[in-house]
DNA sequence: ATGTCACATGAATCCACCT
DNA sequence: TAGGTGGATTCATGTGACA
């Protein structure tokens, strides 16, 4: 399917602009909603200076429940136009997070992890009344709970020293030559630093995946969309900040597409049974195989199959049989001797596929 | 005023109990609700054990709406037996936290922070399919938005290196010789470790408080409020868990007022990946990194990855994949060129170090 | 006593594909 | 769509056995 004005920004509120958008034509959202709704909107009654503590507290329902409003009205046009498999992000304080992630299950997103953007460099409590507000949450979710969205587990965990990605993220503030500035003074009040979007872009997209963004500001995800071989669609309604941004993802330089490509991941490996190893004669039929510990001992059969005196059958099913477990993985489990030594028999699968390519 | 039942667990469901108490009665409660996981089949390891999730009945709710009505009614109770300058902490995951939040700031609660427990020792994710679960949000929250909550400042900056504290706080899991144990298993699923709520206690009560927790369970908000010369109200439906609870309190020795009682240590130096260079462009896509000799050459992908023909993935496995060695130390292997030198990546990692000081 | 290694475990919404 | 099967998947820390 191919997405209406890709890598380009539309102008106007985000709700109207999405309806005018197909169902289902895009892979990502990313938003970063505002929380301090002013009277433009006219989503919020104006900030009493002199109220008895019923009003108040009145006042601040009415504020939440515009808010919710306008969440809610927003969230259910991006689910819209998410492709089944498509996720989403919010990110935000704790002024909006907790509005923002009930109005996300609510709407029957499927939250698949909230992350921690601890700050290195926060602005401290002048006032030492709090703690230092040093971080922002962000929510991943997918379109509805039975989509499986796109998460390059592997890439970011050989980006990580081989450990597993967690979900506080330590990075810094946008600062320095990465803010923009529009006469000395910062155009946007909450640019996004490059850094975190690189990181939400390059663990769940792929080369050539359209990301959405409803408020676009000065184009931090189009500029990280871009340089990461994905597509972007902007929505901003103020055009000080829509133009910043074109001039901005205009002077960004594409990586080559042989770079943007995330790790393969060995679930998307092509399929390489058990018989094509004796097919191709990596195993003769009548072989032995063991485990790591040579307690066990199998046969290997003409059909592909193995043989103990107990267990016959693949060499998942006849693992688990030997080891008394529910499952098994055969391929890292059985070993097949050569010079004395055993190896795994993943290691012919692996020559299999390199003969594949 | 004198508050009924200080020091003692009160039996019983949380709300029916709260009703009994007077109003404004206590100044601080702290509350670790349910979390409504709402887990699917049995998870195990890869090497095949069983996870022991929390499939208790006391963590099922029928729908959201439930679990809502249900927050809201203890909330509500919670509230009015606050001191008006009372405060409230509540616990918990991205599950509930953000109902959680929502309650809060709907019934007239004015949140101070969110405050994020990073875990130096969480459970991964075992399958691969999302980032691993690291932390937990807390948030904290005034009685209304005129409350002045205690907030010990002066001593937390002096306990934290003089540096104010901020709103992350690195702390390990309850594990070892403080995990209370039943017959050799985990008396309570769920056990918060006593650094946290000392944390909790020392910043925002003063000694002679009265700390309510409506979801007592073993009692660790009891115990350290002894430790620390506060006193608490705690309740509990579940008998096992209240006994376990009394037990474990009876023993507490009460600090000498006079003693500073040491704060957990302070954060953790957190793990650079080489994906840091990339997304903080230090390293651009498609730059290429050299051994010492240049004998061997690899391409810097955009997912933080290395790629020559024949090797990818973590400069640690390219590295030992080019050498033919079993392991390799990438940071140290790996050079940049910059006016045609090379240098180690590791003086590009000790950048990304100095910006998170 | 000291070091090594095997083993256990923690609030977890934890698979993909084919028939 | 429900069920069956192939096969992919873990980090930090504490405890205890054993050399």
């Amino acid at each position: 399917m191919t997405t209406p004005y890709k890598d380009s920004i539309l102008r106007g509120d985000c709700i109207e602009v999405m309806k005018s958008l197909p169902d289902a034509c895009v892979d990502l959202v990313f938003a970063d909603p505002p929380y301090n709704l002013q009277l433009g909107g006219g989503l919020t009654r104006p900030d009493q200076s002199d109220v008895d503590g019923v009003t108040d507290e009145w006042d601040q329902f009415e504020s939440f429940a515009a808010y919710d409003a306008f969440t809610k009205a927003w969230l259910a046009e991006a689910r819209r136009v998410l492709k089944p498999n498509g996720a989403l992000w919010v990110i935000g304080s704790y002024h909006n997070i907790f509005r923002l992630g009930c109005a996300v299950q609510d709407l029957g997103f499927w939250i698949q992890n909230d992350v921690v953007w601890v700050k290195t460099n926060p602005m401290p409590n002048f006032r030492g009344t709090r703690f230092a507000n040093a971080h922002e949450t962000l929510i991943w979710a997918g379109r509805d709970k039975k989509s499986r969205p796109t998460f390059n587990y592997h890439s970011l965990k050989a980006a990580n020293e081989d450990v597993q990605m967690r979900s506080d993220w330590t990075l810094p503030l946008c600062t320095g030559q990465e803010r923009l500035k529009t006469g000395g003074k910062k155009t946007h009040p909450t640019q996004k630093p490059e850094a975190l979007l690189h990181r939400v872009l390059s663990a769940t997209t792929n080369p050539g995946d359209v990301v959405l963004d409803p408020f676009f500001g000065t184009g931090t995800t189009g500029a990280v969309a871009k340089r990461l071989g994905r597509h972007f669609v902007g929505i901003e309604r103020d055009e000080t900040y829509a133009k910043a941004a074109e001039a901005r993802i205009a002077s960004i330089v594409p990586a080559d597409p042989e770079d943007a490509a995330p790790l393969p991941s060995p679930r998307r490996q092509p399929r390489v049974g058990f018989g094509q190893l004796i097919e191709s004669g990596l195993l003769a039929p009548g072989s032995k195989l063991y485990c790591p510990k040579r307690k066990h001992i199998a046969r290997v059969k003409a059909d592909g199959t193995l043989d103990t005196s107990l267990h016959q059958g693949s060499i998942h099913k006849v693992g688990a049989g030997v080891q008394n477990a529910a499952s098994c993985n055969g391929w890292t489990f059985w070993h097949y001797e050569e010079a004395g030594k055993l190896a795994p028999i993943d290691s012919l699968r692996s020559v299999i596929r390199r003969g594949m390519n």
